[in-house]
DNA sequence: CGAGAGTCCTGAAGGC
DNA sequence: TGCCTTCAGGACTCTC
């Protein structure tokens, strides 16, 4: 469910209600996530302040003045605010209560998201290291791209994926930018040229702006921290469309597996 | 080392 | 209706 821009919705939507609160209590229902959620969670976090809510990538990061909870939403993880949270239901993991009432509700079928504590005063954890680039931020561009992708056999759709080589770009917007930037995701991504590369961090760049201005993908069962579905999936101009026409040429969207993952691409736009 | 496959888990959808 | 297979927004971890 969640890429880079319902990661940030969901922080924009969580951070009025959680900035310069207090935490009250923590109710773990579920521990067996991607990792187990820490035993001592409850602990060090009931009686802490959470001074901001920053994004890496994917991860959300909650600074507290001893530490920091690193979450991750993995493919199927929402985090609800709730001013009046109702009972729960069915696959509820945790429970973030505030002293203001309003509680924070993370709910995950699949499980593959995470809840671990960071102790310290620095957001420090291996999940942490070697991460490149944020797309939205100074630091990434066409020729970062190049310059890692040259002797790389890897097919560029891989490649944009790779979170080392930027982060944030998922499934969905990886079909999407290769899209708007004309370029076959089969290519292997050392045989793209510095200029198609800048072309394609302009595509990354725009369509995860659009898509966090649309509130998030909204995909199957999408909501953000309000429980307001997202409107992305309005706009694709490929991802999920194999068999319908393309909307600049009318040839028909194809789809391939890369690297156990659906691709949708326009063979003809595309090269 | 790089590249590709396997893995965790539940639920929805489609075929028969 | 029911059973089975396939697929889903992630990404760590293993194997070759």
């Amino acid at each position: 469910m969640p890429e880079l821009p319902e990661v940030e919705t969901t922080r924009r939507g969580l951070l009025k209600a959680v900035r310069g609160s207090t935490i009250t209590g923590v109710t773990v229902r579920e521990r067996r996530l991607r990792w187990p959620v820490p035993a001592e969670l409850p602990h060090v976090l009931e009686g802490a302040t959470v001074r901001d809510l920053s994004r890496r990538g994917k991860y959300l990061l909650w600074h507290f003045d001893h530490g920091f909870l690193l979450s991750h939403l993995g493919m199927s993880g929402s985090l609800t605010a709730y001013r009046q949270a109702p009972a729960p239901v069915p696959h509820d993991h945790l429970d973030l209560r505030f002293e203001s009432g309003c509680v924070v509700r993370y709910h995950d079928p699949r499980r593959f998201g995470a809840m671990l504590w960071i102790q310290g005063t620095e957001p420090r954890h291996v999940l942490l290291d070697g991460l490149g680039p944020e797309p939205l931020m100074r630091g990434f561009s066409g020729q970062a791209l190049y310059r890692a992708s040259r002797h790389k056999r890897v097919a560029i759709k891989n490649f944009i994926m790779d979170a080392r080589v930027v982060v944030g770009v998922g499934n969905i917007y990886a079909s999407e930018s290769l899209f708007h930037a004309g370029i076959d995701p089969r290519k292997p991504a050392g045989r793209v040229s510095a200029a198609r590369y800048d072309r394609l961090a302009d595509a990354i760049r725009k369509t995860l702006r659009s898509a966090v201005r649309a509130g998030g993908s909204s995909l199957r069962n999408y909501v953000g921290a309000n429980g307001e579905p997202g409107h992305f999936q309005l706009a694709t101009m490929c991802y999920d469309r194999a068999g319908e026409p393309c909307r600049v040429c009318r040839q028909p969207i194809r789809s391939l597996r890369q690297g156990q993952r659906s691709t949708f691409f326009c063979a003809h736009c595309q090269t």
